[in-house]
DNA sequence: GTAACAATGTTACTGGTGATAACTTATGTC
DNA sequence: GACATAAGTTATCACCAGTAACATTGTTAC
């Protein structure tokens, strides 16, 4: 159609087009959260054409799904890199760190945990990305128990406990639900110590000591 | 303008929209969750045209707070009806009841909760209803501390942990990412109970009694 | 080298959304 | 009954996800 003569650098096919829009979106998520992730826009900023990134995503959902796999594959490295040599500093090490990635990044935490948005059993590299960083901690608790620190009950239901709380304890954080947000790394810890120590008064719990 | 010589039962004032509508949008989202809610559709459902609607909530987000108000205040009913006689009992159902609220609604428990939608600080009602709720669950808690069944620690940060437990066991259960769903209530209760009387093995417990 | 093909772009379009502006009608008060 | 106000209306804007049909480029077979 157009007869100039120049070259004009022809980007047609712009050759990094999927990885330059992750890259992009995970900034945007980043800063304002999965809900500013529009396609039209991220398009438009890289200097293409909406319609083009349906080549590389079939949809919105699979491109936040993408990033919530990163965000999965960084949770375990961090998980991973806790000295695992104690058992109690593990158990207390992998809590703080857990958490501290929550707070790290608090919109890339929310979109791997946002159930509504990306639910289970949908995005099967989610769900195994997701099972990846899991794992870790459930391994961490295995080792305790098998260390005798740990008392020998079921490793499911010890794992759901220590889960659901570092998971509560980030969400309630991020979401500004607990008081004293500069002290958080203390108050981590001392809500790992109350899992690991318990809450009962010491004369209670010597009671059913003195029954048996 | 018009000619017709019939009364037409004039709904232009239709007396009780925004009761209406809310009632209509906490149907939607039990069924669908809160990304299903469309005022448009809403209007066009109850038959009325969309902008009628802003006459009453300022925004979507204003009717979405409303609706995780009257969650927060459903919750809150749930958690006063435990019985607080005995303090250990109190402490378990609490924790019981509250995971069920959440299994019963996740929908709506994920509104209440889902930071991203409902950030805190917007929507001063929403803020007061959430507080209402968790009240309860420190009043529960400062009892057992008064009644020395508790450890005589920091209020905030047992209660943050009692907190982070429930919710997180709740956000996991309801997105599917705990094994075994039908043991759902059984598992609530070991769970709840490790914080009570810690994971620890017995053995390692009492090495610190023999230092003391 | 060229023809066929696959990959990866493009424009044009559909249907849906939240929100605002300007207008209309019913209701309650003096 | 006049009139202010509350509560509807239609018209419109700007945005979004996603699809269809077409265009360009790179690669591979002959």
């Amino acid at each position: 159609m157009s007869v100039s003569s120049t070259p004009l650098k022809t980007n047609y096919h712009h050759g990094d087009l999927p990885q330059q829009a992750h890259q992009l979106a995970l900034e945007i998520l980043r800063e304002h959260g999965d809900a500013a992730i529009s396609l039209r826009a991220l398009a438009k900023q890289i200097g293409v054409s909406a319609p083009a990134l349906y080549r590389h995503f079939i949809d919105r959902d699979s491109l936040l799904a993408e990033l919530a796999v990163t965000g999965f594959e960084a949770l375990r490295a961090r998980l991973l890199a806790v000295d695992q040599s104690d058992p109690r500093r593990a158990l207390i090490d992998i809590g703080l760190v857990y958490v501290s990635f929550a707070r790290d990044e608090p919109n890339l935490y929310r979109l791997m945990f946002g159930g509504r948005v990306l639910p289970k059993g949908i995005h099967p590299r989610l769900d195994i990305a997701g099972k990846g960083a899991f794992q870790v901690l459930e391994d961490t608790i295995a080792q305790a128990q098998a260390a005798g620190y740990v008392k020998p009950i079921s490793l499911s239901l010890m794992t759901a406990a220590a889960w659901s709380l570092v998971h509560g304890l980030s969400q309630l954080s991020i979401d500004g639900h607990l008081p004293s947000t500069k002290a958080e790394p203390h108050l981590t810890q001392g809500v790992v110590t109350l899992l690991l120590d318990g809450s009962i008064a010491e004369n209670k719990q010597h009671k059913k000591d003195t029954t048996s």
